[in-house]
RNA sequence: GCCUUGGUAGCUCAGUCGGUAGAGCAGGAGACUGAAAAUCUCCGUGUCGGUGGUUCAAUUCCGCCCCAAGGCA
């Protein structure tokens, strides 16, 4: 059977994935399923750098705004949407796509994770969370999670409390433990990926992340986080965990000076940047670029051009 | 000019009752199976301001000098 391909553009943020992938799509006819986690959210725009309503005028965009910023979202919603997605835009004889730094959920997709098999219950969480709060309570957590899967258990680390929770929720739900589930052989998949890899001198990348954060603040962001907590959006959602919601959130119930916020937010993002960085650098197959120099697009349009021409329907 | 308190890792500081030093942050490397912009792990040599002196041994004690902050004139 015919697999689907999928163009990916993939990165550290602020290493230009949005104008890649919007000339990708122009160039090659495509549309863009977004891949951020936290681009799903509506009326989250400025916080993070969604394409603007401009830029999806001529460009179909998919999964962006799907989910209200007081609701919760995983990457099992977000593999079941894009799957679908995806297989929906090639079914017209177009290629999608993706588009996004969320590493988690790019190996969802080309891996087919099977991600533990039951959905998160935040009663359950709230327990397991509040257990982990005193030192003896982590150390009874990790030894429930040894008793019942030691293979998970010797995988994690005591001190990583959200997958150590995340293990024993599985376990308790299910009756199976995760490595259970974990160990079949990974399924074969309906795709096919190419792998473009945006990204810039390091020094450089951090000049452009935090200059992005001061234009995101001249763009109004402040007042973005206020509207969200205004219309009712708790502090604690999963939504405002995000870079730029989260330092902010105190600058606006006052408890924060704006410039110290601004700092963390610039810290915070810089981080996040690394992180992403050792995750593409992990992932096979990936085609760097460094787009700065002169030639990186012209490179990816050619690398485009000729993954599209091979796997057109 | 005098007095006081400081000058130790990129930054903020701890410390050595004399045996050449260590935290947090920054920075770097990495992990990642339903929170992933989340969560977690690992990585610390630096003329201990300069220079003389005492001492087996000084970043530590003493003298002088330089710099900074505060005070008095």
């Amino acid at each position: 059977m015919r697999k689907t391909p999928v163009l990916c553009v993939v990165g550290p943020t602020a290493s230009g994935k949005t104008a890649l992938s919007l000339r990708l799509a122009h160039a090659l006819g495509g549309e863009i399923v977004n891949m951020d986690s936290m681009q799903v959210y509506r009326r989250m725009d400025i916080g993070t750098a969604k394409p603007t309503l401009a830029e999806r005028e001529h460009i179909p965009h998919h999964l962006l705004d799907i989910v209200e910023p007081t609701e919760p979202f995983s990457v099992a919603q977000y593999a079941q949407l894009a799957e679908q997605t995806i297989q929906a835009i090639y079914a017209r004889g177009v290629l999608p796509i993706l588009t996004g730094g969320t590493g988690f959920y790019l190996k969802a997709l080309t891996d087919g994770l099977s991600l533990g098999g039951v959905p998160s219950d935040p009663a359950l969480r709230a327990t397991l969370n509040a257990q982990a709060s005193t030192p003896e309570g982590k150390k009874a957590l990790y030894a429930h999670l040894q008793a019942v899967d030691a293979a998970s258990a010797a995988r994690l680390h005591i001190n990583d409390v959200q997958r150590v929770s995340r293990a024993l929720e599985v376990y308790l739900l299910s009756g199976v433990p995760l490595s259970a589930q974990k160990s079949e052989a990974p399924p074969e998949r309906p795709f096919v990926f190419r792998l473009l890899a945006t990204t810039l001198e390091r020094p450089r990348l951090y000049a452009r992340a935090d200059a992005r954060v001061d234009a995101m603040l001249a763009h109004g962001l402040l007042e973005e986080v206020r509207t969200l907590l205004d219309s009712g959006v708790p502090a604690q959602a999963q939504a405002m965990q995000g870079i730029g919601y989260k330092e902010l959130v105190p600058v606006v119930y006052g408890h924060t000076a704006l410039e110290q916020a601004v700092d963390t937010l610039k810290k915070n993002t810089r981080h996040y940047a690394k992180r992403q960085w050792t995750w593409f650098r992990a992932v096979e197959g990936a085609e760097w670029l460094d787009m700065e120099h002169p030639e990186s697009l012209s490179r990816a349009l050619r690398l485009g051009e000729t993954f599209w021409e091979e796997q057109k329907p």
